[in-house]
RNA sequence: GCGGAUGUGGUGGAAUUGGUAGACACGCCAGACUUAGGAUCUGGUGCCGUGAGGUGUGUGGGUUCGAGUCCCUCCAUCCGUACCA
């Protein structure tokens, strides 16, 4: 019998989806082990062979695991509601349920082609009704919960209701929005809808009108790790900042428990340093500085200023630097602005609000040389001097970070510095040893002067003394701020969770009958007046009486907006261990026998979205009792990405400029021009006339230049003609042959290419010895025997359906088989470093799975031989043991790969089919080709599948050699080696050696300085 | 700028605690079998040199009997992040 993949695998897939063979036990005596993959959402493209290699390390993982005798829970699930299945319902009017069980049934059949050992019956999905339920109720619970300072923790709100209804709020210290402060009696006076409206200002989860970042073309609003460099991660929509009505989460309250919790888990360095550098702690003093009255409008010029009760608050790090302060700064939204600004210099600083609102975030990110700012013409007064401090506004200072406001100090911040700089501030030394000439002294190490009672102290010590003095004088005190932001919680979309909240009053409620099903709409749009998609459904009212959804007008206003894609995924990893339970999101037994996750695979990019929100409701969750641990996963490995290899198409674009003429009128002008043709490994440079409208393309082996400038003219009129080219992608399946290395040219199907890009059918491909043009060539020469083929560039991005460079693993697949493909992937190399797709050496992996499966097998025999096992075969075997529970254990799943391969070389060339060595190594190598395993277990002779057999155990006796071959070194340096007793001791070893006739050449008589033995391993002889 | 990571043959990569650098695989070269080879098998393959030998892990230095591995310097690449006071 031959190896044929394609019969095994899917006889063997079938096999265990019969017998639910990957059953996770609820209860064992077993030890539980929890491996987790991060769910997908199931997108319209499909697994590309980038998503399987973290599930195929896991598997691995969790095979093993098994093996070792544990019980193991390994499953998987989908992600399921997301904006792609919405546009596409937007575009087309399919439900978006129904585009995602599509998805979902790709999604799983290609999962089941690769034999994954998930146990199926666990799965969930974030948009089943039955999932959602839960993700609603975990929402109340956080509408239903404060943050306690005090305790440092979340409790019920009930607690802080007591507590209000006998005391006020005077000893209240919740992580909360600011409250003015009120008795016992006022909270007991006032009716419900007030009350309710003071409590929304301490619920975690809570209703607040913020600034967010709103997408026009989503429409909707988009949370800070979903915008990169100012447009929308996902389609690269702009954003801008908006003030809208929100429901919001205080992760804030949690900022530093999510960074304390970072030292006790096992996570990757990199992936913590971005979570600390997210939460962004920094630790300071808030500073007030009293603002001197501005000159009034009304009183003459000669008047002292009078004194007003503005207050500017800073948040600094350095309070130190205090007496270094020659200036404020505010952010142009700053509130107090408008307040202070003086009559003469309203019109300066109104011109410049206008101009930094006009510019978008993107420009304000992309510009950070550029200084600018104005001046207000109001002074602040220095807390310990009483000098003047002039109050300027700069688009550098953040309104939305600390408060929006900055003491400058420009001898010690690089930014303030290059301020005064620019507008002619002065910049006074409070630092010893500063050169202030070419830039800022930011060092934290250096002795104070210039600095009153802080002259003398080190920085560290007159940060101290600062801060002491400030809060003596009441005028300050220590801080530590956080860069994080609390979460907007709140989509304008439609396929997502609802949220179970209605509003009486304005006011809102809880829905506490869950689920609250998603409403059937006409259209996936938003309304006309501007309300999300949920505003279309006809029935989204809520009668709190009868607990049932009604016609709208007949009950109260259901909430329209709809939860983020992260809150399905904060607590999925707690529903797979009871994923049918309807009473509670997950039984207490389940959570204590299975724990929090041992496990967890995932891609980086989730480092301060998903990962960061899992953490905080986790704690949240710890925090009320409802789970036993407060970090989702002990271990998390990140799964390196694997890149695409695009193949690029230079495309000439041509910018055609005549004033405001037509660019498509062209009569008249002298319609050919030359292109400048330069070959970039020849010293000819051809001249090639085109005409401006013409479509052209260049193959990558040439290069290609045009005047950057061609002018033509008619009369009077001119047209200005520039050149520049944009990269195209190609389909991979229109080169003319495969791509097998990065190195190759790969000739592109220009025919073919341009009915699929529907471009202009006049197209020209310049190639280096001539053009494509209508299906002809045109050769440059006469000679017509030169190359004629047009070639792509090749440049490795992220596999992605857009960039046509996606590879499916269901073609691998079916052109090796699926162990062929869980073995190449992870012998493409460590599991954690991000590579191109290529399939160079896939035909190594191939050959090393037909050589196993034939030392069981002679021609179409099946023969195994009982005899005894040699010393030789029983040392590859138990080499092989150790190597790889070693490898998997430190997650080095490429070199277990190598050391398959080595076992069967040498196996093979012991022509070894004995029983005692092929079955361990059999187990051995089903973690990571297990239909193969499988088909050989059972062909062994057992009727159990092999994920019931054991672990082989491995015996270090057979590792033991009777004999060492030191290599001998000259002064580090190997010159030959000699074949030692392995018992031989260190001195026997050293006199030997020295006796030896090669080596007493080498000596040349001369006494050796010095001999080193490492028994076992060297000798080195130091002359 | 800051933070993290990585630099090893023609290529992917190995070398886990400082101990024969380049395992394993691809590619390439030679040969065998074959009607054929993009099948299979055997041998070779870091670089320079006919050879003995020399040389070699991004650069320069250091520690050590011995350094890919440890320390310092610089360079390059990738990823993340960015006016965070």
């Amino acid at each position: 019998m031959h190896y044929y993949p394609e019969k095994i695998e899917k006889e063997w897939q079938q096999y265990w989806a019969k017998n639910k063979t990957f059953k996770a036990e609820d209860s064992s005596k077993k030890p539980p082990f929890y491996v987790l993959d991060m769910f997908p959402y199931p997108s319209g493209a499909g697994l590309h062979v980038g998503h399987p290699l973290g599930y195929i390390a896991s598997d691995i993982y969790a095979r093993y695991k098994r093996l070792k005798g544990f019980n193991v829970l390994h499953p998987m699930g989908y992600d399921s509601f997301g904006l792609p299945a919405e546009q596409y319902a937007i575009q087309t009017g399919t439900h978006p349920a129904i585009t995602t069980v599509a998805n979902i049934n790709t999604f799983r059949r290609q999962m089941d082609n690769i034999g994954f050992s998930f146990d199926w019956d666990r799965e969930v999905r974030t948009s089943d009704p039955s999932y959602y339920k839960w993700t609603q109720w975990i929402f109340l619970q956080l509408f239903d919960a404060c943050y306690c300072k005090n305790a440092d923790k979340a409790i019920p709100i009930s607690q802080l209701v007591d507590e209000f209804k006998t005391n006020g709020n005077k000893d209240v210290n919740a992580h909360c929005d600011e409250t003015p402060l009120f008795s016992a009696s006022d909270w007991n006076s006032w009716d419900e809808a007030k009350q309710q409206t003071i409590l929304l200002n301490y619920r975690i989860a809570y209703l607040s009108e913020a600034y967010v970042n709103w997408c026009p073309q989503l429409g909707t609003v988009l949370a800070n790790d979903e915008v990169k460099d100012g447009v929308s991660e996902r389609g690269g929509y702009p954003v801008e900042r908006k003030l809208m009505k929100q429901w919001s989460m205080r992760i804030t309250a949690y900022s530093q428990r999510l960074l304390d919790g970072l030292e006790d888990i096992d996570w990757s360095e990199s992936l913590k340093e971005q979570q600390r550098n997210w939460i962004g702690r920094s630790v300071g003093a808030m500073v007030r500085f009293e603002v001197k009255g501005q000159r009034s409008e009304h009183s003459g010029s000669n008047l002292k200023p009078q004194s007003s009760n503005l207050e500017i608050e800073v948040f600094t790090t350095r309070p130190d630097t205090i007496f270094g302060v020659s200036f404020m700064t505010l952010a142009p939204e700053h509130e107090l602005v408008a307040k202070i600004t003086t009559a003469e210099q309203k019109a300066e600083i109104e011109a410049y609000i206008a101009k930094a609102k006009a510019r978008s975030d993107r420009e304000r990110m992309a510009d950070v040389k550029t200084i600018s700012g104005a001046f207000t013409g109001a002074y602040a007064e220095h807390p310990f001097t009483g000098a003047p401090i002039p109050i300027w506004i700069g688009d550098y200072v953040l309104a939305g970070y600390g408060t929006g406001a900055v003491m400058a100090v420009p001898s010690g911040d690089q930014r303030d510095w290059s301020f005064a700089k620019h507008f002619g501030i002065p910049i006074p030394a409070v630092i010893e040893g500063s050169d202030l000439e070419k830039e800022a002294n930011e060092s934290k190490d250096g002795i104070l002067k210039n600095s009153d009672f802080l002259n003398g102290m080190t920085v560290k010590d007159a940060i101290k003394a600062a801060i002491a003095k400030m809060e003596a004088m009441k005028i300050g005190e220590g801080k530590i701020n956080y860069r994080q932001r609390d979460a907007v919680f709140g989509r304008q979309r439609y396929w997502g969770e609802p949220i179970p909240i209605y509003y009486k009053d304005g006011v809102p409620y809880p829905i506490n009958k869950l689920p609250l099903q998603l409403p059937e709409v006409e259209k996936y749009l938003p309304t006309e007046a501007g309300d999300p998609p949920l505003g279309n459904a006809e029935n989204w009212n809520w009668n709190p009486e009868t607990e049932e959804v009604v016609a709208n007008g007949e009950g109260y206003p259901i909430e329209l907006s709809t939860m983020p894609g992260w809150a399905g995924s904060s607590w999925y990893y707690l529903r797979y261990m009871d994923p049918t339970n309807d009473e509670e999101f997950c039984s207490k037994e389940a959570m204590e026998y299975w724990g929090n996750v041992n496990y967890y695979a995932g891609g980086a990019e989730h480092a301060t979205g998903h990962l960061l929100y899992v953490r905080f409701w986790t704690k949240f969750l710890k925090d009320l009792g409802h789970i036993p641990f407060d970090e989702p996963a002990k271990k998390l490995v990140n799964q390196g990405m694997i890149q695409g290899v695009s193949e690029k198409v230079n495309r000439w674009i041509f910018e055609l400029r005549a004033g405001s003429a037509p660019i498509e009128n062209l009569t008249g002008f002298k319609q050919e021009i030359n292109l400048v043709l330069f070959e970039s490994n020849k010293d000819g440079v051809k001249f090639f006339p085109i005409k401006p409208t013409t479509t052209i393309f260049s193959s990558s082996d040439i290069r290609i230049e045009m005047n950057t400038k061609v002018v033509l003219k008619k009369g009077s009129e001119e047209l200005v003609y520039r050149p520049t080219t944009v990269s195209l992608n190609a389909p991979i399946s229109q080169l003319a042959s495969p791509r097998l290395s990065f190195d190759q040219k790969c000739e592109l199907n220009v025919e073919e290419y341009l009915t699929w890009s529907r471009d202009d059918e006049n197209a020209i491909f310049i190639c280096r010895n001539g053009y494509w043009q209508n299906g002809k060539f045109h050769y440059f020469e006469q000679d017509t025997t030169l190359d004629k083929a047009f070639y792509t560039q090749p440049e490795v991005e992220k596999m992605s359906k857009s960039k046509w460079n996606v590879v499916n693993p269901d073609d691998i697949i079916e052109r090796y088989g699926a162990d062929t493909l869980r073995l190449y992937e992870m012998f493409l190399g460590p599991l954690e470093d991000a590579k191109p797709w290529n399939t160079n050496g896939i035909e190594g992996v191939s050959r090393f799975l037909k050589k196993f499966w034939n030392l069981f097998h002679d021609g179409d025999t099946f023969v195994v031989s009982e005899e005894e096992p040699t010393k030789k075969e029983l040392k590859a075997l138990h080499a092989t043991i150790k190597k790889v529970q070693e490898d998997i254990e430190r997650l080095s799943f490429n070199t277990s790969v190598s050391q398959f391969m080595i076992c069967v070389n040498e196996l093979n060339d012991l022509k070894c089919n004995k029983r005692a060595i092929l079955e361990p190594f059999t187990v051995v190598i089903s973690t990571y080709a297990p239909h193969i395993a499988e088909e050989l277990w059972s062909q062994l002779g057992h009727s159990e599948s092999i994920t019931f057999a054991t672990y082989p155990a491995f015996n270090e006796s057979f590792l033991v050699e009777d004999s060492v071959n030191y290599p001998i070194s000259f002064n580090g340096k190997t010159r030959l080696s000699i074949e030692l007793p392995a018992s031989m001791g260190k001195d026997e070893v050293e006199k030997v050696v020295l006796a030896n006739a090669e080596v007493q050449e080498r000596l040349e008589g001369a006494a050796p300085k010095k001999v080193i033995v490492v028994p076992g391993r060297i000798v080195n002889i130091v002359v």
